[in-house]
Formats: structure tokens, C-alpha cells, sequence
RNA sequence: GGGCGGUUAGCUCAGUUGGUUAGAGCGCUGCGUUGACAUCGCAGAGGUCACAAGUUCGAGUCUUGUAUCGCCCA
């Protein structure tokens, strides 16, 4: 409408809420559709709106309640009211922004035996002739000038004490103003001096209040000078200020003129820079809502994550003012007060009443003002279970667990939902306030709808692009809570990957149990299991337990980190790859391998499946029945940690394994063996030989070894030609002939045993000294062991070396 | 003016009772095996954890101060 050039006058009340309707469906439409897409699991049968007859009503009871409590009042005092929108808005409600401006230091005669006043006009250049005492002042809004009711200096100020008593002449308005003493001004800002404008400053409205000064309103309500404002009448608020600054200068009253950095209110709605002004507004006393607000949080019956949230919750309520919530606006909940014509009762009430309760008149009207968005709001938790119904939903899920959102939300919208909750039931709305930070770009600027790529933050965009997984894997695993999030495009696309890779891990699991017989894979207790079995089986356990306790306490982005770890880094890079022995050999059991891989699966699925549940829901839904129960994974039972799986024993052993053939890996890829060739290989095994024997399909799948040449001992004469692998007390040979260059092997294993040797010396230090007493047993106990382990190695690596000369 | 947060690899970020050699993704270097995946695999390089002091056997983690960036409140 703006844009068209319109204000809502030009259409008249009924056919601008008939708009805002419109616009209303379209918004709600957009919203609930990012929902939609975003995965959101709503009770959809329970959305509301604040305007639904039910809420509506919880509104009306609401106001009618307080009010009757008298904790709802009409009266005029000074509020912030933005000249566009026509309306008073909350403290809340303005943005104070930075600004390059003026100081203006100006002077008004004093009226004393010598001047009594002005002989010429304003304007003249001659108004202030004669005069000859003057009181000066700065002043960063001059056209308030015309407002001056008095002006106040500090009672101990030297400088002005001799004029305290005396009276000055507002300049233009000819008005003769009181010099008045208040501690509350500040000697030290500019002369100590300064004017007092009630009706356009809180501060000064203080003042006048206390020296009993006139309230002079000298502005329209869209902004203009009134008649008060004398020769400025029909100004515009800035015009008036150019206007006044020139004819001061013209009158001699301009002193100087400084440039000032300082904060000016502007409306959170349109921007428009907010005039203090005194005007008769409904307000909530909330200061001893507030009281309860604090105490149920002091008291531990509401928790604010993260709890440093709290310290500013309680400045906050501490601080707390009267909360203006009349709105000259016409979208809302209209106040549901109404007047007598005839007898002057003002009164409240739930329904629309036909005629006054006190002398029976029909000439009554209601209050044209409508509510605050955010008191409607701040009955959400309630409004929208029923109340003030005793209903089976407000029985039932009355008060709620936890209320997520943002903090910068946190006043306007958790602050008042629990002080009209603690107003209205008696508690806390909900136990847990769980506060996460704001999105911004990878750049970590704030994203706002003026941003010419604002559009690349659009949900419904990101979701085009990465799909709604990812979107929702990097939400939750970007930041940790309270913090901003800068959303970085990179960042959704590994998590676009990370779907794809369970995608493709899935097909891979699919394709391979195609044949099988899948009647009891359940019991896994009946299977021949391998350590590659019982390793992945323990890890699963454990991921399990941990992601349960993050999630337990409110740790979600660690939560979902460790999955996709468990599943990328264990499951695809180790489990998968060592599950191909046996699913690829001729005369293998096959069984074990299978109905490992759907185990794991489907419990990572579930574990997953917060934070993707799409990807996750359909690989779900194409399991086979036997390894899953129910219907659906959104309606699977979370899955809890069955610790007799846990397996120490296997997740060690497979350590071992997997460092020799890292090691092997890694020996490879600096002499450039070719990645198909499969190599000889003698293992020294020392007690690990049984082990490292049944494993030996998997070390040469693996790590690529020739199987013919593969030979596993317990302990041999050092191989010649070779270089060597050593993980623990286990020593790998690799006879590369040709390739191994004795130089080179040489600067390999130095450059490893220096490294070892700095490791020793550290531990050597560290078990010699006060750590060894000190320290919990249980660390000491864990370093010795390192140190031993670590020592083993470095002689394997010595003797290795002094076999090379 | 008061309060809060950030500062960790080239970039974006994890790191929760203080405890081995501080991690990830992306980027970078080298190499890529017919059999899930190049939206991938294997190997590798890369960090005085902003700075200073303190507590401690031990500090990215706790305390104090400083710098710097940002947010909130007045």
C-alpha cells in the first residue's frame, strides 16, 4: 500500500482490515508451507491464530481479568509514538540506531529589571533586544523549543544558582518559563543547563512533573507543528527544526553549533524515527508480574538455556516499566473497554455488552484503540489449549515442557508469555526455555529482507537447492546454543552429501540382502560374529548412549555430529568396506555380515532421523520388516543403549587392526605402489598372531596385500628389502623390491622414532614428577600404560632401523 | 555508562565435571583399485587455541587483566 502511495485512511477501516485479511492468507499460506517443507511435526489439527474466535476470547478474558485486578490502566503519560504509523508503541518496539547530528547551543533572555520582555517580533532580528541576561543551553532537537515549559539547572550549580527563581522567555513562543533547581540534571553536560520540553521527553515529562510545568504538545499526530508551535504552525517536525535553528541565529540566540554522535529511536515497523509524546494510552503494571517472573525462574521452576540467558532475564524484569499496550491501529484485537455517553462509566467486559450496566443507557461506544500483537501473543501457551476453558487439552498439556526460540525474542515474546501466565494460571508456562541464536550469511552478517540476496536465505530456496535434510542437518549442527549461526552455503553442501552417502550406503546394504533369507535377523546372538561384527555392534551401542545423554541435555548439534561420524567414518569407511569379504566370497557365511549391516542401519536411521528425516524415512520404510518395527520411523520407538553389547575387547583389537593397515596404506602410498597391486606382506605378531590370523581375509582386503604372500607369525628375523609397519608390538613387512629405497626408509622410521622419543620423554617427565601422586589414579594408570605401549613401538622402530645400518 | 558473547587450521565452525599427540567440513597436495557412492575413496600438508599474568602435577577448558569484533540494555 505504501508503495502505491496509499495510507490505510484513503481505504477506511473496513476495507483495510479486509486487506490485512488478504495479506494474512498469503503470509500464513508462506509460512505454513516452510513448515511443511522444513519437516516440522506439528499437531496441525491445533494450529490457531490470534484472531481465531477461541483466542480471541482467551484475549478478551484476559484484559477483563487484569483489568478488574487493576492491573490494567488508562492514563496519559509520555510514550513512544511513531508519526507514520499514528500510534504509540512499546519501549520494546523502538531501535535505537546510531546517529551523525547536531548539538545546538542556544540562549533565552532572562527577564530581569533591565528586560521585560520583547519589543519586536520574532523574527525581526530584534526580539531579544535589550536584554541583557541570558540562560544558555544545548539542545539536540531544537523544534521542541516551542514545547519549553521551564528550564532546570542542578541546585548546586554556581553558575546558574543566582537565576533559580527567575523567569526566562521561550524564545519565538514568548511564553515566560520558570528556571527551576532538579538534581536530576547533569552539571557536566554542556552548561549545565538545560531546556524542559514535558510533553516531548521522559525525562524532562519527570521534571515538570515534579516542578509543576505545563505540558505543551506542540506536534500532530502524523508528525506536523500545531498551533502551539506558534509561527511554525504546519512544519514538518525537521522543517520546523531548520526553520527555528535559522531564525535563532538571526535573533542572536544561536551560540554555537557542534556536530553530535548520539542514539535516536526509530519505529521497529517502518523505521521512522520515534517522537516522545504524551498521550492517554492502556498500560499493564507489570511490575508485579514481573516479581513473579524472576521468581520462578530464581527458583529453578523455569530453566533458560544457556543460563547465562538468565542474568539479562532478571536486569531485564528488574527494570521492568509499564507496558503500553494500546494501539492506534485497526488490525487487532480491539480494547475491549467501553464508555457511557450518558452516565460516563467506563468499563470491561468478555462480551459486547448492548447497553450500561449502570444507568442502562444504549448510548455507549468502545475503545477505538486495538491491542499490542504481543499481549494476544503472550497468551499463546494457554490461549491455544482452550483456556479460559478448563479443557481436556489444558489438563493435559498445560503447563509445556519446553519453548524454543530465538533470543532475540526473548522480552517480547517468552517474557510476556510468562508474566501473563504466572498473572492469569498461577505458573510458569512451560519448565525449559531453550533459546538458540540468529541465521546469518556466511559472513556473518544479520539476514533481513532488504538484502538484495536475502533471497538466497529463503528456506524454500535452500531447500530447492540442498534439499530439506540438509537444511536441517546444518541448522542443527552449525552452533551451539545462544550463538549466532552463520549459514554457510558450504557447510550445506556437505550436508547435501552426507544424504547421498547414506543413500548410496543403503543401496549398497539393499542390494546386497536381496537373497536372503530374512526370517530372524533379530537375534544376532545365534550368528557366527567376527570382530568386524562385534567392533561395529559395540560402537553402535555406544553412539547410542551418547547421542541419548546429548540429547538429553540439550546438546543436539553434538548429537547429530556424532552420527553422521558413526556413519560415515566407521560404518561406511570401515564396516561396509570389511563386510565386502564376506559378502563377496563364494563360500562365505553370508548371514552374519547381512544381518549386521541392516542392525546398524536401521538403528542409525533412527538415531539420524531428527535431524534427516526424509533421507531417513524412506531408507526406512525400504528395510526389510524383519530388522524393524512398526509402521514408520517418525513413530519408531527411540532406540536406547543395550550396554551387554558394549565390547572392549573388539573395539581395542580393531584398533590394532585398523592402525597396521593405515600403516600399510600408508607405506604404499609414499612409495607410489601402484593402488591395484596387490603386495607380500610378513606380519611379526607377537600375541597378537591368532588374532591378526583370523582377521587375515579382512588385512588383505583391506590394505590390498597379496594373499598368497601373506605370512603371520609371531615373531621373524627382520625381512630385507623392506619397509615396516609397526602399530603396538606388531611389525609389518613390506618387501617392495625395487622400490624400497634404503635413504628413504631410513628418514621414514627417524623421522616416526623422533616423534615417539618426544612423546616418551614427555610421559618419562611427567610420571617422574608430582603428576604421578597428584594426578587421579586411574590418568596415571592410563599414562603408564601409554608410556609402555609407546615404548614397545619405539624399540620395534629402533630395531628396524639398526637392521637398515 | 552497565551487561553478555566471540576471538581455535586458508574459510565456516565443534571441542560440558581441567587429563595422552586440539578435531570436522570445505579448500589445498599426491594417488585412484570392474562390482554402494567422483555428491566418492586412499594417503598427506596445515594450528604459539587473540595477548599477558595467575591457580594447578597438568589449562583451548578455571581466575584476573588487556586488545579486538559483535550483541543487548540504559
Amino acid at each position: 500500500m505504501a508503495k502505491e502511495g496509499l495510507t490505510r485512511h484513503d481505504l477506511g477501516r473496513a476495507a483495510f482490515i479486509e486487506k490485512c485479511w488478504e495479506w494474512k492468507g498469503k503470509t500464513h499460506a508462506r509460512i505454513t508451507d516452510q513448515h511443511r517443507q522444513l519437516g516440522i511435526t506439528c499437531d496441525w489439527e491445533r494450529e490457531r491464530f490470534t484472531l481465531d474466535p477461541g483466542l480471541s476470547h482467551a484475549v478478551r478474558t484476559a484484559f477483563h481479568t487484569l483489568y478488574e485486578r487493576g492491573l490494567i490502566y488508562r492514563g496519559p503519560y509520555m510514550v513512544n509514538w511513531c508519526p507514520r504509523c499514528e500510534s504509540a508503541i512499546s519501549d520494546l518496539e523502538v531501535e535505537p540506531t546510531e546517529h551523525d547530528s547536531h548539538l545546538w547551543h542556544v540562549r533565552y533572555p532572562v527577564m530581569d529589571a533591565d528586560w521585560s520582555g520583547p519589543q519586536h517580533p520574532w523574527g525581526s532580528g530584534r526580539w531579544a533586544e535589550g536584554a541583557t541576561t541570558f540562560i544558555e543551553m544545548a539542545t539536540t532537537r531544537p523544534e521542541t523549543i516551542l514545547g519549553d515549559s521551564g528550564v532546570a539547572v542542578h541546585p548546586d550549580d554556581p553558575r546558574w544558582q543566582a537565576l533559580v527563581g527567575k523567569m526566562a522567555i521561550l524564545p519565538a513562543i514568548g511564553r515566560a518559563i520558570p528556571i527551576v533547581a532538579d538534581a536530576v540534571v547533569e552539571p557536566e553536560f554542556g552548561t549545565g543547563a538545560v531546556k524542559v520540553t514535558p510533553a516531548h521527553d521522559p525525562t524532562d515529562y519527570e521534571i515538570g512533573a515534579r516542578h509543576n510545568l505545563l505540558q505543551v504538545d506542540v506536534m500532530t499526530p502524523t508528525g506536523m507543528m500545531n498551533a502551539e508551535a506558534g509561527p511554525y504552525e504546519g512544519l514538518e517536525r525537521y522543517a520546523c527544526r531548520k526553520a527555528i535553528v535559522a531564525d535563532f541565529e538571526k535573533e542572536g540566540l544561536l551560540v554555537k553549533v557542534e556536530p553530535y554522535h548520539h542514539s535516536v529511536g526509530h519505529c521497529q515497523r517502518c523505521d521512522t524515527i520515534i517522537e516522545p509524546r504524551i498521550s492517554t494510552q492502556w498500560f499493564v503494571r507489570t511490575k508485579p508480574l514481573a516479581e513473579e517472573a524472576i521468581s520462578v525462574v530464581r527458583d529453578g521452576a523455569m530453566r533458560i538455556i544457556p543460563d547465562r540467558f538468565e542474568k539479562t532475564w532478571f536486569h531485564w524484569m528488574e527494570n521492568i516499566r509499564d507496558w503500553c499496550i494500546s494501539r492506534q491501529l485497526w488490525w487487532g484485537h480491539r480494547i475491549p473497554v467501553w464508555y457511557c455517553q450518558d452516565c460516563g462509566l467506563q468499563w470491561s467486559a468478555v462480551e459486547d455488552p448492548a447497553r450500561c450496566p449502570k444507568c442502562g443507557s444504549s448510548m455507549i461506544v468502545q475503545d477505538e484503540d486495538v491491542l499490542d500483537t504481543w499481549f494476544s501473543s503472550g497468551l499463546w501457551p494457554f490461549s491455544t489449549l482452550g483456556w479460559p476453558e478448563d479443557t481436556a487439552d489444558m489438563q493435559r498439556f498445560f503447563p509445556t515442557d519446553m519453548r524454543e526460540t530465538g533470543y532475540d525474542i526473548l522480552f517480547f515474546w517468552v517474557a510476556r508469555e510468562t508474566m501473563l501466565s504466572m498473572a492469569l494460571l498461577g505458573q510458569a508456562p512451560y519448565s525449559t526455555v531453550y533459546l538458540h541464536g540468529l541465521i546469518r550469511n556466511e559472513r556473518g552478517e544479520k539476514i533481513s529482507k532488504s538484502m538484495p540476496e536475502a533471497w538466497k536465505y529463503d528456506p524454500l530456496y535452500i531447500i530447492d537447492e540442498y534439499g530439506t535434510d540438509a537444511l536441517r542437518y546444518t541448522l542443527s549442527t552449525s552452533s551451539t546454543p545462544g550463538n549466532d549461526m552463520n549459514l554457510d552455503p558450504r557447510r550445506l553442501e556437505g550436508a547435501r552429501n552426507f544424504a547421498n552417502k547414506i543413500w548410496q550406503a543403503a543401496r549398497f546394504i539393499l542390494m546386497n540382502v536381496k537373497d536372503a533369507n530374512l526370517t530372524d535377523f533379530q537375534n544376532l546372538a545365534g550368528l557366527d560374529l567376527t570382530l568386524e561384527d562385534r567392533w561395529i555392534l559395540s560402537r553402535l551401542e555406544r553412539l547410542t548412549g551418547d547421542v541419548f545423554g546429548l540429547m538429553e541435555t540439550q546438546q543436539y548439534g553434538e548429537a547429530g555430529r556424532r552420527v553422521r561420524d558413526f556413519l560415515w567414518d566407521e560404518f561406511c569407511d570401515w564396516y561396509i568396506e570389511a563386510s565386502k569379504v564376506r559378502l563377496y566370497a563364494e563360500d562365505a557365511d553370508k548371514d552374519a555380515p547381512r544381518a549386521v549391516l541392516l542392525t546398524v542401519l536401521e538403528r542409525a536411521l533412527r538415531l539420524l532421523h531428527p535431524f534427516m528425516p526424509f533421507v531417513t524415512e524412506a531408507l526406512w520404510q525400504a528395510l526389510p520388516s524383519a530388522v524393524k518395527q512398526g509402521e514408520a520411523l517418525i513413530i519408531a520407538p527411540w532406540p536406547l543403549q543395550n550396554a551387554a553389547l558394549l565390547d572392549d575387547e573388539a573395539e581395542a583389537q580393531m584398533a590394532l587392526l585398523m592402525d597396521l593397515i593405515r600403516g600399510i596404506r600408508n607405506v604404499r602410498s609414499e612409495y607410489n605402489v601402484e593402488a591395484g597391486r596387490r603386495i607380500a606382506a610378513t606380519v611379526a605378531a607377537g600375541a597378537s598372531a591368532p588374532l591378526l590370523e583370523a582377521r587375515r581375509p579382512t588385512l588383505t582386503f583391506l590394505a590390498h596385500l597379496d594373499a598368497d604372500a601373506l605370512e603371520i607369525v609371531t615373531a621373524c628375523e627382520p625381512v630385507a628389502q623392506s619397509a615396516s609397519v609397526m602399530a603396538g608390538d606388531v611389525v609389518v613387512y613390506l618387501p617392495l623390491a625395487g622400490l624400497v629405497d634404503l635413504d628413504a626408509e631410513r628418514a621414514r622410521l627417524q623421522k616416526a622414532l623422533e616423534n615417539l622419543e618426544g612423546r616418551i620423554d614427555g610421559s618419562r617427565q611427567r610420571l617422574a614428577g608430582p603428576f604421578a601422586e597428584k594426578a587421579r589414579p586411574d590418568v596415571v594408570q592410563r599414562e603408564r600404560e601409554n608410556l609402555a605401549a609407546m615404548e614397545a613401538e619405539a624399540a620395534q622402530v629402533r630395531e628396524q632401523l639398526a637392521r637398515l645400518g
